[in-house]
DNA sequence: CAGTTATTTATAATCATTCTAACATGATAT
DNA sequence: ATATCATGTTAGAATGATTATAAATAACTG
């Protein structure tokens, strides 16, 4: 049911699509970002490279998330109660659950996601992302457990 | 079909019952979320109130702001691209829609948004707040017609 | 009232993110 | 190729919302 990952190949044809330079350090943050399974934050994907791309700088990782955005070939999100802004490279709508406890984020995929945003379209008349997604808040099983 | 503002009285109440002060700075700000229409910031609170209780600090806005969303009256909404959280006072659950370029905010309250809540905890065995709500972005029909 | 605790205040500290300016790199045009 | 120009990278400084601290104040208890 879920959309299967993107390739590197056409995050970078993307971005050179959209006339940015397809630099080093661009190939090895798109690089980061599908190693990385879940929702990575930049600091993650920083420290992620320092091991082979050591002089990258932070602002890079900034930059380059920001492009990416920018394109819509990810996705920003912003969790309360977490200082560091997420990042999701699926760009399908889906629900993000994320545990107020310990932090963690599923994925839930549903076409019923794309029924509310059709209503909330409709509804608003605002003009929706095409790749909008939602955050939702609960405790995930294992942190229930604990209570 | 969207549920009814809260009263002061019951904010304060249930304050009390939760075994917190009303005290005069909490009570104040009570009243100017009530009185703001939309989706505040601590910042425009403190702003509000800078009339009547000039000697008010920041930081007791954000202790009452974050008092009041432990107890679940009000909710934080964390929105990409601003860096004020803006505060919710209708904890039914309802999609807020966001205009990615001016920042206005528009309630959608719909029962479809009750039935993807509830497929999404069957799915994700996550428990879910009972006033959970959701943001999405778009553009504003003002802000469609600019471009 | 006196004693205890919660709250408020002013201020400083935190820290994720953005800005700046110098340098490096890649593309383009002679 | 070499010069020129635009874009990207870097280290470090600046920003600014939020949080922490510690002293002063206000509310509750008996
Ligand atoms: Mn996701
Ligand atoms: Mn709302
Ligand atoms: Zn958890
Ligand atoms: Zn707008």
């Amino acid at each position: 049911m879920e959309p299967a990952k993107p390739q590197l190949n056409s995050l970078l044809a993307k971005l050179e699509e959209a006339g940015k330079r397809v630099t080093s350090q661009r190939i090895a943050v798109c690089e980061a970002l599908l190693a990385h399974n879940g929702h990575p934050t930049a600091a993650e994907i920083w420290q992620h490279l320092q091991g082979q791309h050591p002089a990258m700088s932070q602002a890079t990782v900034y930059n380059t998330l920001s492009a990416l955005e920018e394109l819509q070939l990810i996705r920003a999100l912003d969790i309360v109660g977490e200082n560091h802004t997420h990042y999701d490279l699926c760009v399908h709508p889906h629900v993000n659950v994320v545990c107020t406890r310990c932090g963690t984020i599923a994925d839930v995929h549903t076409d019923t996601l794309e029924a509310l945003l059709g209503l909330v379209s409709a509804r608003s008349s605002y003009q929706l992302a095409p790749q909008d997604g939602v955050i939702v808040y609960g405790l995930c099983p294992a942190c229930s457990a604990k209570l």
